[in-house]
RNA sequence: UGGGGUGUCGCCAAGUGGUAAGGCAGCGGGUUUUGAUCCCGCCAUUCGGAGGUUCGAAUCCUUCCACCCCAG
């Protein structure tokens, strides 16, 4: 019988995952990580997580194995988050968060457990292709988490089950119910991987330094003072603490752009200001989950999480980045987030988006 | 100091006798394994102050205060 260790988070779905590898035969034990160091702020639910995690053990008569990843996470994962910050761009922690810890030292750990595969409860699927394994999106397009993943090693993949890929949510909720595990209604978590939900500006600003400077329209009127730049991101509308002005129309104003020379957050009215749009982008290291491709061609595009696809004309360039042209202007893509590849179900891929083109001149 | 104007929620701003619109901001919630966006809800017993007229005033009258503009 061969082994599979699941990383069991304490939620539902991670549950359900291991409760149908266990159905399918499966020799399967589970592994509960606790990436960051508890704080006594009293936003830690890592300790409910574990006892969640251990009752679910329990009823699938499983066994549950403990590690602390907190040192590794911390290096690999957040000292990058806060550099990202600190340069006024916005990172996205899950994605690296999946290729380091998840699907690197956790994968490793699963490894000296004795396990020939590894699994976990994301909304995706892995099938097999001519070209070795392939990332697919999830049947429940609602909570599909490829965009997660799309930064992972290949060859992980190979070595990977999610088995909950081809389920909607609410049948994992069922499943859950019925097989008498625990937290079948426990709420969908949310917030930064390990971390977890909570008041972000207040965390962030616990790492990163305050640093004022002029909230301005793009006309150069000065309207109001930021905080420091990072803590905003492109498309923001919440926190400017910008009201009525005498002469402007009754619109909510929206970041459109951070001029880092001057220290100043740039500012436009309308959240479909055309400041608001962009044409293209300029990526990183385009990372490939399937054989590299070189020659421009047209695929679709995701630029944040929960935005579907859009199409676009993908150009790689010699050194590896790549340009990325959208059919149609995209709102508030931002520098720091990803730009992932996809060709149909098929998650190509992906890259950091380092600049953008204006779509407005 | 004369003459004129304006004072309604943090900010804009409707309302000119019938018992305080709306927007922005803010707050709370929903959606969400990033940060946003988005959606829903809440947000002036009170209209610069004090008197008066009236069944009834933010709206009329008197007076005081503040600010602005033009004179100077």
């Amino acid at each position: 019988m061969k082994r599979v260790i699941v990383g069991l988070s304490g939620g539902v779905d991670s549950a359900v995952a291991a409760l149908c590898l266990k159905d399918a035969g499966w020799d399967v034990q589970g592994l509960f990580m606790s990436n960051w160091e508890a704080d006594e702020d009293g936003y830690c639910t890592a300790a409910q997580d574990f006892q969640d995690a251990r009752a679910v053990a329990e009823e699938l008569g499983i066994a549950l194995h403990r590690v602390s990843f907190a040192a590794e996470y911390r290096a690999r994962v957040f000292e990058h988050f806060l550099t990202e910050y600190r340069s006024a761009r916005t990172p996205n922690p899950d994605v690296l968060c999946n290729r380091e810890i998840k699907f690197g030292v956790a994968l490793r750990y699963a490894e000296r457990l004795g396990a020939q595969y590894f699994a976990t409860g994301h909304y995706a699927r892995i099938a097999a292709g001519p070209d070795g394994p392939q990332l697919l999106k999830a049947l429940d397009a609602a909570k599909d988490q490829s965009y997660f993943l799309h930064a992972v090693a290949p060859q992980e993949l190979a070595r990977t089950l999610m088995p909950i890929g081809t389920l909607e949510k609410s049948a994992v909720r069922a499943r859950a119910r019925a097989a008498g595990l625990p937290v079948f209604d426990k709420p969908d978590s949310t917030g930064i991987c390990f971390i977890g939900e909570r008041p972000f500006r207040e965390f962030l600003g616990q790492f990163v330094a305050e640093r004022p400077g002029p909230i301005e329209s793009s006309d150069g009127e000065r309207l109001g003072e930021h905080r420091g730049l990072a803590f905003y991101t492109l498309g923001q509308r919440a926190g400017l603490n910008i009201g009525g002005r005498a002469d402007a129309a009754a619109l909510p104003w929206y970041v459109a752009a951070k001029d880092l020379e001057r220290n100043a957050l740039i500012v436009v009215q309308g959240g479909e200001h055309p400041r608001l749009f962009s044409r293209a982008l300029r990526t990183g290291a385009l990372h490939w989950l399937c054989p590299p491709r070189h020659g421009a061609q047209r695929l679709t595009v995701k630029v944040r999480y929960r935005q579907h696809e859009v199409p676009a004309r993908l150009e790689p360039l010699e050194d590896g980045t790549a340009r990325i042209a959208f059919e149609q202007p995209q709102r508030a893509v931002t520098p720091g987030q990803y730009a992932v590849l996809y060709e149909g179900e098929r998650c190509l891929g992906g890259a950091v988006i380092e600049t953008l083109e204006a779509a407005a001149s």
